[in-house]
DNA sequence: GCTTTGAAAGTTAACGTTAACATTGTGGGA
DNA sequence: TCCCACAATGTTAACGTTAACTTTCAAAGC
């Protein structure tokens, strides 16, 4: 393999307005206010800009302006996960044509990961911050205040966010499945989540699966609810344990990550009919769950519109030259569907 | 909702000098080279940092040193879709710990769209480009070269890169595959691809496809390639047409998208034993499909690697500042699973 | 005691851009 | 004809940082 120096080149605004022989303030002008440069002129500089390939340099217009940088620094707790992607796709379109870009970063589930992500965005200058977590070391906290840039989260809708929350109450949502499988008939309903010390929404999840019991007069069991580890096998692990014949469900609703596509085939596998024999929910839907028979009863949560509504707020607040700290609730829907 | 006047606040680097009673060279000595820096200074300035939170303007940094950013600029077709999501984690986890952060964007399969994108990244002055697509406009391919930044493609194993590549042959993977169900007795297989008029990848599939019958002295025909648009509909659709009574396909091979999961589940549906009715062959595995009975016969493909390694070439440059041209095949393999 | 050495800190200027102000020149109104 | 207005362009300085050079000063060596 060859080595040889590399030197990466870029064309400075000075270089072009010497080929066009001009000032470089006037190329400046051209570039972003071109009604104030004559015809004449414009068209000289279009051309040199062209023949050395000029692209302007980002970090230095934007240091003179002392303003932020045009990145949007999102943080998510994984990569690997459909339903984040789906919030991703929302805000790579609501930024679309605003002249913002995406910086990505995932904090595996960690606190202090975040924190590290935080500095080293901070270091860019974005003009904002979209974090899923919504629960920060006080460091994380102290230098979002500190800047005051704006800073959406998205994981719940927290009473008390940093700025602004684009989000949907974890907490009633589970509680709203759950009535509805009470509803429904069903009393001894089983509650799979992720472990409850991973991250505060599932400690609100199993608040609002709580709350409905007591709201109905169902006493809750201990044995009834579970903490498995992410992916499939949490949700074929969930039909293992919950439906040997000594605990008795009859319902069980699976409030994270893909436990509920997991169940669903295990109970396939084991020629379990759903929602016969057990009735299955599920908290988030998935692409996949349309081609499964029955299609899962769950809570359609809608992701891409969070994404959607956070690039809103970080665009209104970047052009609007405003705080305005918003609290958008976009709620969540019962899906009844076959499992149930 | 308040409307105040919001002004992004960041320290700089005199105030900490000022505060700390040094000149701003020794803070910023004492950030990245603290041996140069007594223990005392060392220490008042750390006391300094601390109190009014200061986090380094790397527009400015870097604009000094005449560098790029620490920025590795992305471009996806799309982020909707669980195989670009483990190229991503794998890439964020190739620049995690090396002082890279990921800036992400989708092209929607477009090379305009992609040419505006890498205009944009490129303000930003970035450390390097992935791009997934291997074709571009010819203006894409200008900036980019112009530049000298490094750039790696990743979606298709190019025999003549911009720069560097870290990928696999879609067409010998096809090839393999196809030779695969060949060897096992089929002898009518279809193919069912993404519109080949999308990307280049679905023509070298088609053309691994081909070639494979060639080799094995099997006549193509026309009525047994498909074009279907993205999404498990696409592999219903493959099952409806192909499995007409007419047609008489003893396999198919989806190459594109989640058409495999789609068609495989359709099979179900109908009652239709897989593989005694039709044999089914996907180009990439899924993480649902260690679910479904039987397991897709399917191209595995290092999706997870092709991010690490993307990712381990960029800093390679970042840090050398040598140009080392890579062409990384991550290669293939063909995984023989219950569907044929 | 005087010079030498070098560690520790400071000063200057530059990275590429653009706001603010300055200059030039042309046409219209008196 | 003269002057003013204003359009077109140029000049200067600053954004926050850091490389390169300079200064300061205490300890070591003679």
């Amino acid at each position: 393999m060859e080595k040889i120096p590399s030197q990466i080149t870029h064309a400075t605004i000075s270089q072009v307005a010497t080929r066009a022989g001009v000032s470089a303030m006037t190329v400046s002008r051209a570039l972003r206010d071109p009604a104030r440069v004559s015809i004449n002129t414009r068209d000289k500089i279009s051309k040199a800009v062209e023949e050395i390939g000029y692209i302007p340099n980002a970090l230095a217009g934007r240091l003179r302006l002392s303003a932020t940088s045009n990145i949007v620094a999102v943080i998510l707790p994984s990569l690997h996960n459909s339903l984040f992607s789906r919030t991703i796709q929302g805000l790579s379109d609501g930024l679309l044509g605003h002249g913002l870009n995406l910086m990505l970063g995932d904090n595996r589930y960690s606190m202090s990961i975040e924190q590290d992500l935080v500095e080293s965005f901070m270091e860019q200058r974005p003009a904002g911050f979209v974090l899923h977590e919504t629960t920060h070391t006080a460091k994380t906290n102290r230098m979002l205040k500190l800047s005051r840039v704006p800073v959406v989260e998205i994981g719940d809708f927290v009473l008390r966010p940093i700025d602004s929350v684009v989000s949907y109450s974890n907490k009633l949502a589970a509680k709203a499945l759950t009535m509805y499988l009470i509803e429904r008939g069903y009393r001894r309903i089983g509650f799979v989540s992720v472990p409850f010390d991973s991250n505060r929404r599932a400690l609100q999840r199993r608040d609002g699966y709580l709350e409905a019991l007591k709201a109905s007069r169902i006493a809750p069991r201990k044995e009834l609810i579970l903490e498995c580890s992410p992916g499939f096998a949490g949700g074929v692990r969930g039909i293992e344990i919950l439906m040997d014949k000594t605990v008795g469900v009859d319902a069980i609703f699976f409030a994270g990550d893909v436990f509920g596509i997991g169940a669903l085939l295990e109970c396939q596998r084991r020629g379990l009919r759903v929602p016969e024999g057990v009735a299955l929910a599920s908290f988030d839907d998935y692409d996949i769950s349309s081609q499964l028979t029955p299609h899962l009863t769950c809570l359609d949560i809608p992701r891409h519109r969070i994404g959607l509504e956070a690039a809103r707020v970080i665009v209104s607040r970047s052009k609007g030259g405003y705080t305005t700290r918003e609290r958008v609730n976009v709620g969540f829907n019962v899906m009844v569907n076959g499992t149930s």
